[in-house]
RNA sequence: GGAGUCGUCGCAUAGUUGGUCUAGUGCGCCACAUUGGAAAUGUGGUAUACCGGCAACGGUAUCAAGGGUUCGAAUCCCUUCGACUCCGCCA
């Protein structure tokens, strides 16, 4: 959600923001409702005012009845207003959540992630003096996974870890978790069961109607909840309607927590391997800062996944995703891909963006600023920790020894009983 | 899931026979006074949102949320949400 103020002030900057990001322009109607709602505000405080006014009377009045009298017509002419108010109200709030967050002037400009532009490429991929194998082959050779029994059992999209394999996830997200503690971070474990308004106040649902339930979302039957398809929705609530102290800020937080996505507009991409699920888990860092630290915090959120891929010893690249692949909610958003060898290109394993304050808007998370004691919305960003399986496959890919084989990462050795490797045949 | 108690201004509380409650008090916090400095004490102040206004300021709303009764609701009624206590069930 955008400030009312700025969008009368600044139409044209909205509406391109609508035409960069591929959304309905709908500022004009918008500010023909603010102008209706302004004016019904003004009329029905005013007669509010005098009725209140003679509200105080009545009970030392000598003669009552003409005063009651008055109340109750004026409250009658109230009436007829308020019930017009209220309606024009209501589509203004559903107007304001129609209009996305305004792009960053450093976002390419494009339609989607064909104009996405790369920024930096680090590591080099690995040349490999054997014929490499695929993640398939490896998970197959050394019974780390399941995947048919699994399909059967619990349907597709769906997938059970064995073994070192599941070892390594859970060394993976320790190794992230205590990183990110200590970089300052709070751990948090988040729930997965929430309420449709937690994701709306996240900005993931384009529109208000809680109904038009995204694609991407699993309802659960028979109650009015539904599964998170990540931590940040739950982080970002956390601080709703609080008004922070300044000293608080910036507040990071590493949330751990199962992810639910139903992928319905991702059917026949990606069923093979460990890319794709409706249920993964996640490590998500999220920050609440001062609006003018937000830039700052983005690089040390960007920072931290880099670092991340560097200690897992994987070659990667930051995108910069353009205006239209960026999403409703975002100012700028980063992609860091990881070198996938079997695939021969690079793959996406976090995401890192700036929010600004239209997160806080819908939470009203606010913090008051000193010296001038003003109050005012704090910017949030998020970004990936690490998500797994996914990251699981360039470990292992990239890792890989002729044997079938696979060298373990040193920061992840301690977590693995001081293995330097797994698999193959020893 | 069953039974009961309860949700008031940052915290703790008063207020529930509807009308000086534009919500009192204590703590906390801020300013000033007092002091060599501090403590203690005293005095004053202490919310958010929106509307109007250049501003000073004025107005409206908010006593969990929503709706209702009434000229008038923190106070009465209904619904929802949440907390606590017992019982049942369980990790």
């Amino acid at each position: 959600m955008l400030d009312i103020k700025f969008i009368r002030e600044n139409p044209d900057i909205v509406k391109n923001a609508c035409r960069v990001k591929n959304f309905p322009d709908v500022v004009d109607e918008l500010l023909l409702t603010d102008a209706r709602v302004r004016e019904l505000k003004t009329i029905t405080q005013t007669m509010t005012a005098e009725k209140n006014k003679i509200s105080r009377e009545i009970p030392t009045a000598s003669d009552k009845a003409p005063l009651i009298k008055r109340s109750k017509e004026i409250s009658d002419e109230i009436a007829n207003d308020m019930a017009e108010l209220a309606s024009q109200e209501d589509k203004l709030n559903d107007l304001m959540h129609r209009v996305p967050q305004i792009p960053d002037e450093s976002a390419p400009i494009g339609n989607d992630d064909s104009a996405n532009i790369e920024i930096r490429r680090v590591g080099t991929p690995r040349k490999f003096d054997f014929t490499p194998r695929a993640q398939w082959d490896l998970l197959d050779m050394n019974n780390w996974w399941m995947p048919e029994k699994i399909a059967n059992i619990c349907g597709t999209r769906t997938y059970c870890l064995v073994g070192e394999a599941a070892e390594l996830e859970l060394a993976i997200e320790t190794y992230v978790i205590q990183k990110l503690i200590s970089r300052g971070f709070t751990f948090i474990e988040c729930p997965s069961i929430t309420k449709p308004q937690t994701i709306f106040n996240a900005g993931h649902f384009m529109g208000s109607d809680l109904n038009i339930m995204n694609d991407d979302v699993f309802m659960l039957t028979g109650t009015d909840r539904c599964l998170a398809g990540t931590a940040e929705i739950i982080l970002n609530s956390l601080h709703a309607d609080e008004i922070l102290p300044e000293s608080a800020l910036p507040i990071k937080y590493a949330g751990f927590s199962p992810c639910f996505r139903r992928e319905a507009g991702a059917a026949g991409r990606d069923t093979r391997g460990l890319v794709r699920f409706h249920q993964f888990n996640k490590v998500e860092q999220y920050i609440f800062c001062k609006p003018e630290q937000s830039d700052e915090m983005h690089e040390l959120l960007l920072n931290n996944l880099c670092d991340i891929m560097a200690d897992l010893e994987l070659p990667y690249r930051v995108i910069a995703n353009s205006t239209g692949d960026m999403g409703f909610n975002k100012v700028k958003m980063n992609d860091v891909e990881a070198w996938f060898p079997s695939e021969s290109t690079y793959r996406e394993l976090g995401s890192c963006s700036s929010i600004g304050t239209f997160q806080a808007r819908r939470t009203n998370t606010r913090f008051r600023e000193n010296g001038t004691n003003e109050v005012k919305f704090v910017a949030t960003l998020n970004n990936t920790g690490i998500a797994l399986p996914r990251a699981l496959v360039p470990v292992i890919e990239n890792h890989q020894n002729a044997d079938g084989s696979v060298n373990i990462p040193k920061c992840l050795q301690p977590l693995m009983g001081g293995r330097t490797k797994i698999g193959g045949k020893h």
